[in-house]
RNA sequence: GGGCCCGUGGUCUAGCCGGUUAUGACAUCGCCUUUACACGGCGGGGGUCAUGAGUUCGAAUCUCAUCGGGCCCA
């Protein structure tokens, strides 16, 4: 069946996507033959849209599938979907009209996960118009019980191995999402503030937070700084509210900053914990859980922040405390999620202990690539000041299975067979050590990536039927959340499991709209996958995804790049339909194998050159550099297969030589179907298309090819180069001379050393002779070069003047001595010999009066009679 | 303020554990409809490798400083 001569992808990759079996990519657990290759796919949050910086990450996930597939490992490429969590409480509220206070709380959760089902089913839908070949039988979504089961689990777990615990503490705290967030939910962006300076009654301070005066515990100083360190441990009296406080030293604080004086409260910044905690100082909250100033602070109670702020600071002017006003830049946390300003609260939550050193010593024993990505690991882990505060303030999340004993105030937590539950809908099933079977539940909901983190641990079969598969062999992902999600998965599986999650972390890059910059909605410089889809195809955008960019670096998306892989194809089309009009029958009949010695030597050439990309790109593939396998499959099929080797071949595939012929049928065939092969992983489609044509069965259930060692040829490759120089230059003469590239020359002379002249013929359109010998021109010596691999390493001081000395020597002379077989001068007065191989003389063939062009190619003369 | 990454023709990029002629793509210019492809072919122009200093016989490559950009954090 011929290939039609355009190459449609929307209907190629619309007939593949309906009729592909998706079983052929399901993991097997109970394979023992094969070596596992289990991929902790990063499970999104399902906004309903699955967008480009998705598809770049699950691009590459997609690659090293395929590509671990065809080379033997019994390969899970699994999707999870990371459900519970804000966005979505949000826009329930939007669509319903509602807020969650509204509706009970499992009508509020049901309504959740309507959303999200749906939303899950769009994003789908775009994961398989890419083209992944994902494993759906291992799928998991992380609000259904059969994987909440297993977060509910691993808390009781941890609790029980005191890794998690209960505490006051003081938490980032949202007055507007009215939760408890953890460190690597604050994003900082810089503000204008003011700084405020005020009269205490002995000292003079400097604050930014004026409406947490009521707030303020104690004043500090710095005991080496001499303007104040009489006042410390004496009392001062805090204005408008008129409470004494203590003044203590201490060396944190910056003499040069403000006054040199600063207000302790509980709490305005994260330095204010630390003081608080190591000075012991009291707890004064100024600010409620809505953001609303409390009642301590008297008449300013029921204030937000913001008015409070503007009311206190109106009185100090009033009262005359405030005496001077200075603008500061300062760095201001927000919600991540909402872009509120946070707080800092003290609340009773849950916490799970973090270990520094584990996380440490873990991250050692996997592989990062790029390997500069576990930097920030250590530095964000060597960072950290509180554990992880995992409770949360919220409905749509997993529950924490804990009750409280209405009597006696002790809390029951949940035996790991009562799970799953939810705390709210479900009594403890045995009593409290009191007698008392009354129980509040635990209202507050777990962080989603206590969910999250233990992808690696679910993926891999913990707490299922099947054994265990752990550690797993790839985690990929972004690298904005290195201090989230891998932090909190290194942690979870060296809990429980006391093992690594992952052998190695493959990092990318984020991407950025055209105009450089992170894509986001507010920049307006957001594409759609399926907008590029449509425009061009899957298989292009993959390509984009392959080249754009080195994995870890952030990629620019370029629709120009999504252009050039399209045009790709189509130059690939083009060849697959060249050689398949030419194999038509063999192929039914099944291609003859044609010993390699029988082969002419352009076609060895290619074989070897083949094999030789096979190795590379294999390696590359192995070390996940798609760019650079992509690079050199291209370079290889446009320029070595289309542009040299067709062209020469074209010649024997349209002549009368039945073994010629053959010999090249055979070349191509075996080389496209390589080619295929090494493009499946990236452009699926379009090599299933090919592939239907030469092969049986799928191709992306074909194995990977073998470098046939046999096949790489120096000597062959050396002619072979030759061949196609010499057929270029002649091309290259034509070009300069302006004669068609068709035409015939009236003979070409070559003097050198080669076998065969056919193709050239052929792809010259002229007569050729080798002739045997010295050609009959002067040979005339014009430069040198000195090669300074040799002559730099060898004298390495004198080197610089034995260059000069022999850039002054008449090249003449030098080629004389290379001749003799040795090169003698004298530099400073010492005699010095170099090797012929030292030097590379320049030289100029001048034709002795014969009506000809004479082209050099490599050492051999090439002469072109007119 | 600290950490990490990065400055290479107009744009993006390879090279970066040193070796003299710096890779490729896109763009640009000229020529060509030659039985796979004009979404193509052939050919050309364009870079003192951010700046300055140092190490070295030799630096895009190593060191330091400066300037500029990005990311993460305090």
């Amino acid at each position: 069946m011929p290939i039609p001569k355009e190459y449609i992808p929307s209907e190629i990759e619309d007939k593949w996507q309906r009729s592909w079996n998706m079983a052929m990519y399901h993991f097997d657990w109970n394979d023992e033959t094969r070596p596992q290759y289990i991929i902790d796919t990063p499970p999104p949050y399902p906004t309903g849209n699955f967008h480009i910086g998705n598809s770049l990450n699950w691009c590459y996930i997609d690659f090293v599938a395929r590509y671990k597939r065809m080379c033997g490992f019994n390969v899970m490429f699994p999707q999870g979907w990371d459900c519970h969590g804000l966005p979505t409480e949000v826009k329930v509220e939007e669509i319903n009209n509602i807020t969650k206070n509204q509706v009970p709380r499992s009508e509020f959760r049901r309504m959740c996960e309507e959303l999200t089902v749906g939303n899950i089913e769009k994003m789908r839908a775009t994961m398989h118009r890419l083209g992944f070949s994902t494993d759906w039988s291992n799928e998991f979504i992380t609000m259904e019980p059969d994987y909440y089961v297993k977060t509910q689990r691993s808390f009781v777990k941890m609790k029980d191995m005191d890794r998690i615990y209960q505490s006051d503490h003081p938490v980032n705290w949202c007055p507007r999402c009215e939760t408890a967030i953890a460190f690597a939910e604050v994003e900082y962006e810089s503000r204008d503030t003011t700084l405020n300076f005020l009269h205490f009654d002995k000292v003079e301070i400097a604050t930014t937070r004026p409406e947490l005066l009521a707030a303020c515990v104690a004043v500090a100083i710095n005991p080496e700084d001499e303007r104040y360190s009489k006042y410390i441990g004496g009392m001062v009296k805090v204005p408008l509210f008129g409470h004494e406080v203590e003044i203590i030293g201490d060396s944190e604080v910056d003499p040069s900053f403000g006054t040199g004086v600063v207000m302790i409260c509980t709490f305005g910044d994260k330095q204010d914990v630390r003081w608080w905690v190591e000075h012991d100082l009291p707890l004064r909250k100024a600010i409620d859980r809505s953001g609303r100033i409390t009642e301590i602070a008297g008449k300013y109670a029921g204030m937000t922040v913001p008015e409070c702020k503007i009311a206190i600071t109106e009185d100090l002017k009033k009262e005359g405390y405030l005496y001077d006003q200075k603008p500061l830049d300062q760095n201001v946390g927000m919600c991540w999620r909402c872009n509120t300003p946070i707080e800092i609260l003290s609340e009773r939550q849950w916490f799970v202990k973090i270990v520094n050193d584990d996380i440490l010593s873990t991250a050692e024993e996997i592989q990062w690539l790029p390997e500069y990505m576990k930097i920030r690991l250590e530095n964000w882990t060597n960072t950290m000041e509180w554990d992880w505060c995992i409770s949360r303030q919220r409905i749509f999340a997993t529950p924490i299975p804990v009750w409280y004993c209405k009597k006696c105030g002790k809390p029951m937590v949940a035996k790991e067979e009562w799970l799953p539950l939810d705390p709210t809908q479900q009594s403890p099933r045995e009593a409290c050590e009191c007698g008392s079977t009354e129980f509040d539940p635990e209202e507050d909901v777990l962080d989603t990536w206590m969910d999250s983190s233990l992808t690696a641990l679910h993926v891999s079969g913990w707490l299922s039927e099947h054994d265990l598969k752990l550690p797993t062999q790839l985690r990929p992902q972004g690298h904005d959340i290195i201090r989230t999600w891998t932090f909190y998965s290194i942690l979870r599986a060296k809990a429980l499991m006391n093992m690594r999650p992952w052998d190695s972390i493959l990092v990318n890059g984020m991407v950025l709209g055209e105009d450089g910059h992170k894509m986001s909605k507010s920049r307006g410089n957001i594409i759609a996958p399926e907008e590029v889809i449509q425009q061009y195809s899957a298989d292009a955008l993959r390509q984009w995804s392959a080249i754009g960019g080195s994995p870890g670096s952030d990629i620019m998306f370029r629709w120009k790049d999504v252009v050039s892989a399209s045009r790709f194809f189509n130059k690939m089309w083009s060849i697959c339909r060249f050689t398949l009009s030419h194999l038509e029958d063999s192929l039914v009949e099944g291609i003859e194998e044609i010993p390699v010695k029988e082969l002419p030597v352009i076609d060895r050439w290619l074989l070897s050159k083949l094999n030789r990309l096979v190795n590379s790109v294999t390696r590359d593939m192995d070390n996940y550099q798609f760019d650079e396998a992509y690079k050199s499959i291209r370079g290889f099929a446009w320029e070595t297969l289309a542009d040299n080797y067709i062209e020469l071949a074209k010649s024997r595939l349209y002549g009368d030589d039945e073994r010629a012929r053959a010999s090249a049928r055979y070349t191509l065939y075996v080389t496209i179907d390589s080619l295929l092969h090494m493009l499946a992983p990236f452009a699926p489609f379009f090599a299933e298309e090919i592939y239907s044509h030469i092969g049986t069965g799928s191709i992306h259930q074909q194995n990977w090819p073998d470098v046939n060692e046999a096949l790489i040829d120096e000597d062959v490759e050396r002619q072979g180069e030759l061949i196609k120089d010499i057929t270029s230059s002649v091309r290259h003469y034509k070009s300069e001379a302006g004669i068609a590239l068709n035409a015939p020359l009236k003979k070409i002379e070559i003097y050198g050393a080669l076998n065969e002249s056919s193709d050239i013929t052929g792809a010259t359109n002229s007569q050729v002779e080798i002739i045997e010998g010295e050609p009959e021109f002067e040979h005339v010596p014009v430069g040198i070069k000195p090669d300074m691999g040799i002559i730099g390493p060898k004298f390495r001081k004198t080197a610089g003047v034995i260059i000069k000395a022999l850039n002054a020597m008449a090249p003449e002379n030098v080629a004389e001595m290379v001749r003799n077989g040795c090169i003698h001068l004298t530099v400073d007065d010492q005699d010095i010999e170099l090797e012929p191989e030292s030097v590379k003389i320049i030289k100029e063939v001048r034709s002795a009066g014969r009506s000809v062009d004479v082209l050099e190619v490599a050492d051999t003369l090439v002469v072109i009679v007119h």
